[in-house]
RNA sequence: GCGAUCGUAGCUCAGUUGGUUAGAGCGCCGGUUUGUGGUACCGGAGGUCGGGGGUUCAAGACCCCUCGAUCGCCCCA
């Protein structure tokens, strides 16, 4: 390689072969599950004004100051590139009067951009489904879009990752659990790690997901949320429960998981693998494979009416890294020209070929000794040579698709 | 933002305590062999050893800087 040839951006991929197999697998996944349960596709913009997400998301975090792609257009104005769907949906939601659509069952995917290091399972540029449920305040809501993941997961053939269940309360029940919580850990706050002792001040709730030793010895003994759910919180919450049970959704309560945005609700959940899953060996440091939760608070923060929503998302590529295997299909067919006098025949052959819906592949240069290697090379179910004025057709495997492949070309005359 | 490990051919890698003209396998191109054939053999193209500086008679190897990759911390909408 040339060294004036430019380098992808960091945290950028070029996906080729079996991952792109595997990626395109996922997607296909989701736009079947999305159909059977009745999601309507929506496409989004990659850009949008900075203050759809400063606004969304808040000032809370370095998340905003830091890890947002912004940059002025030539009209001066801010923009972001999206690091996430779900401001963006909102925006839309309100300045296209998709109200008249609530409940609004949508589902989109694509890239988004974050700049954070990259590391196994972290991109840049990364690409996600996502599943939102806007304008439905009841819990039966929450079960539909959790009952889809799962089914999602499953139809993925992904094994040994399980729902984590939580709920944040309405805003009044949270808040006074965050309270309790600085409280708490104030108390002991020079026994705390450095990056606790910092996060009491910006983000208490991420105590809980400490990793340090000198933390967790408090976690057990913290404030739980449970203690300060109003009635109607714990009501929801079981709601919930009540309907994943009865849809067959297996979940875990999980008292710890948090989310950091104060638009957040009552449910919040992560499919996360089981320790010592090969899921959880696959994904290294970055274990949530989809994740989401009740955000009645966002639409306010836009300027529009108080609006109850529930949605997830899910990185494409950490879901291709759990699917396995998805080698390139064979070819139903190869033609390959091994006289170049036919040149003009085996064109037409491999062009009637794909146009009744067979997939092909067409080997008319190089070595012409060498040109039958290549098509066997190439894998396909069947090789349609040409030489010496004559055709030569010859099945690689038995079964179903020779079969069907067989009567297709006899169609076109070509056995 | 912090830390660890690693950068040699298109890919996977070897290259000894620093010592001639930097190698192998795979892949690619050409040829011979085989001739319903995925073989074997021969040949070829392809590297300023990530970049820059330094130490040395001599650097792919040692030192510094820098860029990049990988993994972890932080963050995680």
């Amino acid at each position: 390689m040339s060294k004036n040839t430019p380098k992808a951006i960091r945290g950028t991929q070029d996906i080729f072969g079996a991952d792109a197999e595997a990626f395109a697998y996922v997607v296909e996944t989701f736009e079947r599950v999305r159909k059977l349960y009745r999601f309507r596709r929506i496409e989004m913009p990659v850009f949008e004004k900075t203050e759809v997400f400063s606004r969304a998301i808040g000032e809370t975090t370095d998340v905003v100051s830091k890890e947002m792609y912004s940059f002025e257009d030539r009209g001066g104005d801010s923009l972001t590139l999206r690091p996430e769907f779900t401001a963006g949906i909102a925006r839309a939601f309100l300045t296209n009067g998709w109200q008249q659509h609530a409940p609004l069952k949508a589902a989109t995917h694509g890239p988004l951009f974050r700049y954070e290091r990259p590391q196994k399972g972290r991109y840049r540029q990364f690409h996600q489904i996502d599943a939102e449920i806007i304008g439905a305040a009841e819990p039966q809501a929450d079960v539909e879009l959790l009952a889809m993941a799962d089914q999602l997961l499953k139809e993925l053939g992904i094994e040994g990752v399980t729902l984590h269940l939580n709920t944040l309360g309405d805003a009044d029940s949270r808040d006074k659990w965050r309270a309790a919580l600085i409280d708490y850990f104030k108390k002991v706050e020079g026994e705390l790690s450095e990056d606790s002792q910092e996060r009491l001040e910006k983000n208490p709730l991420r105590i809980l997901d400490s990793k340090d030793r000198r933390d967790q010895q408090f976690l057990a003994d913290a404030p739980k949320i449970d203690e300060f759910l109003t009635e109607e919180a714990t009501a929801f919450f079981e709601a919930v429960t009540t309907g994943l049970d009865a849809a067959g959704v297996k979940w875990t309560r999980a008292e710890s998981l948090v989310r950091g945005l104060d638009y957040y609700r009552h449910t919040a959940f992560e499919f996360i693998p089981d320790d010592g899953s090969a899921a959880a060996d696959a994904l290294g440091a970055q274990s949530t494979v989809l994740g989401g939760g009740r955000y009645d608070g966002l639409m306010e923060s836009l300027g529009g009416a108080p609006t109850p929503a529930v949605g997830w998302a899910a990185g494409i590529e950490r879901l291709a890294m759990l699917v396995g295997g998805h080698s390139e299909p064979a070819a139903d067919v190869v033609v390959v020209v091994e006289d170049d006098q036919m040149t003009a025949e085996g064109q037409a052959a491999v062009s009637a070929i794909r146009a009744a819906g067979i997939s092909a592949e067409f080997i008319a240069s190089g070595g012409k000794k060498k040109r039958f290697d290549k098509a066997v090379k190439v894998g396909s179910h069947a090789i349609l040579a040409m030489s010496g004025g004559e055709r030569r057709l010859r099945y690689q495997s038995e079964g179903e698709d020779s079969v069907r492949l067989a009567s297709a070309l006899r169609k076109l005359n070509l056995d």
